[in-house]
DNA sequence: TTTATATATCGCAATATTACGATATGCTTT
DNA sequence: AAAGCATATCGTAATATTGCGATATATAAA
């Protein structure tokens, strides 16, 4: 993307901006979808679902997993991936700072 | 980025990952930290208070407002821009589908 | 009306992301 | 040991993002 200047922010910012950009893209939010349905499945299962090759769908969990937003554990000679609540629990009360259900007033100038 | 199969995927999964995109960059995470500090503020304000460009900021601005999590009033020759929480609620709406508060359990196989 | 202030847009260079075929790695079964 | 299955990694082409200086646009003040 060209020079992101994440030194200049606080870990804080760069980890949620992280977590929020590994969530950015269609295909691991359908990754996401699949797995909250069926608990946990291996990447072929993901491959016979979504439309794309086994080499992307591969690369996609590597980004999910680097984000820790899912844990994969290794099942003979497949591996099984999972949500992993955690931190998406973390995600979610970061974003209680930006604006939380009971603020729904609009609080621009005009 | 190369060839994004939107079509391939739902509304729902797209516009949620448009979203996350919009709040996946650490420029993007402090203009919304301030804002929900000050609740509205004007573009130069965050000149100020970052270390980017007027044009950098300008370009963040336009895309947090693409993706709806921002307002934007026109305010005399200035722009006040505030947070809109209706986006930011539905967002975390949808994030309840892949985790809840309640959901802390390790779904993995081993 | 000229000047200042505030923001947006253009054009560009540097870098990141996406997708895939080919291939490597590693377990299981035969 | 050999063959098969499951996943990861490499290399590459196409495209997107980031950041900025320069400049355009529009309102406000002098």
């Amino acid at each position: 993307m060209g020079i992101t200047k994440a030194a200049y922010f606080t870990d804080a910012q760069n980890e949620l901006a992280d977590i929020a950009k590994a969530l950015g893209n269609p295909a691991r939010i359908a990754i996401l979808d699949h797995l909250a349905k069926v608990n946990s499945c291996i990447c072929g299962d993901l491959v016979t679902e979504l439309p794309l090759a086994q080499a992307t769908i591969s690369q996609h969990l590597k980004e999910l997993k680097n984000a820790k937003l899912i844990k994969g554990n290794i099942d003979g000679n497949a591996v099984c991936y999972c949500i992993n609540h955690e931190v998406f629990n973390k995600f979610k009360a970061y974003l209680n700072i930006f604006s939380n259900a009971n603020d729904n007033a609009n609080t621009c100038c005009p």
